[in-house]
DNA sequence: CCTTGACCCTCCCCTTACTGGAACCCCCAT
DNA sequence: ATGGGGGTTCCAGTAAGGGGAGGGTCAAGG
């Protein structure tokens, strides 16, 4: 159960990059074989796996680093991580809200504009400042 | 009309650093006094007003200044302009799907968390990849 | 036994769109 | 002269890696 970069990065879907530098920020801490080679045990694999599926539900690596202190940690309150999702889940929220209101604005603008040849564009517009009412 | 970066700030909501860098890339070309304080015109308060306003958008900056290009240009063709704002809008679009698939994941776990002082957490075990049917 | 191709290593710069800070100049009022 | 509030440049840093150079290592095939 020794594993090589390569062999990690495709168990976990992390690109080697990423894997290294996940150690270079001290995330993962895998051992040295003698030829420098990174030697990965078990335990970095799980880390790691973690670390991939947080990432992918967009916890910040800060929060990933709290989170995995708490996934190792035996004695950890669940009300710890829970407030760091709802944390998280409020910044999605808060993104959502920000995306929609861009693209309600930009729809309006875009269905306007004729899309032609001609110069005269309402979107142009909008963006100019001109009160076009 | 000679606005100082300070003035133009006020106006644009743009802060003096974010001008600057502007200028840096570019995007406007205010003149000098003879002690270095950027003299603004009125058309650089435009531009600037302009792309304040695509920023807020979400447009990237190498968007604005293709969006700034086809401002200035009178034998623009509107469908240029409407083919950015399309592109941009799909993005928005599929980021707003994203953020949204990772709410939905993550409040289903956070919901199944209790949230107090044990240490059992859904949340973690979805992280680590436990399959708890 | 040697070579070839697939791995692996470190190191450094690049990305986006700025932000912060240091160190310095300029102008006006007190 | 001094204080405060402008302005200037340049350097460094952010998040989360990506790209690529330059070089060592390993296993298999000729």
């Amino acid at each position: 159960m020794n594993l090589n970069i390569g062999d990690v990065s495709k168990r976990t879907g992390l690109r080697a990059k990423t894997i290294r530098y996940y150690e270079d920020i001290g995330l993962v801490k895998p051992l040295r074989d003698t030829n420098d080679y990174r030697v990965f045990r078990e335990i970095d694999l799980h880390k790691l796996t973690f670390l991939s599926r947080a990432r992918a539900l967009g916890f910040t690596i800060d929060d990933c680093r709290n989170l995995l202190a708490l996934y190792e940690d035996e004695t950890r309150a669940s009300a710890d991580v829970k407030e760091i999702t709802s944390k998280h889940l409020k910044e999605i929220e808060a993104k959502i809200n920000d995306l929609q209101a861009m693209h309600a604005t930009l729809s309006h603008l875009s269905k306007e504009c004729a899309g032609d040849h001609r110069p005269d564009c309402p979107i142009l517009e909008g963006l100019s400042g001109e009160d076009r009412r």
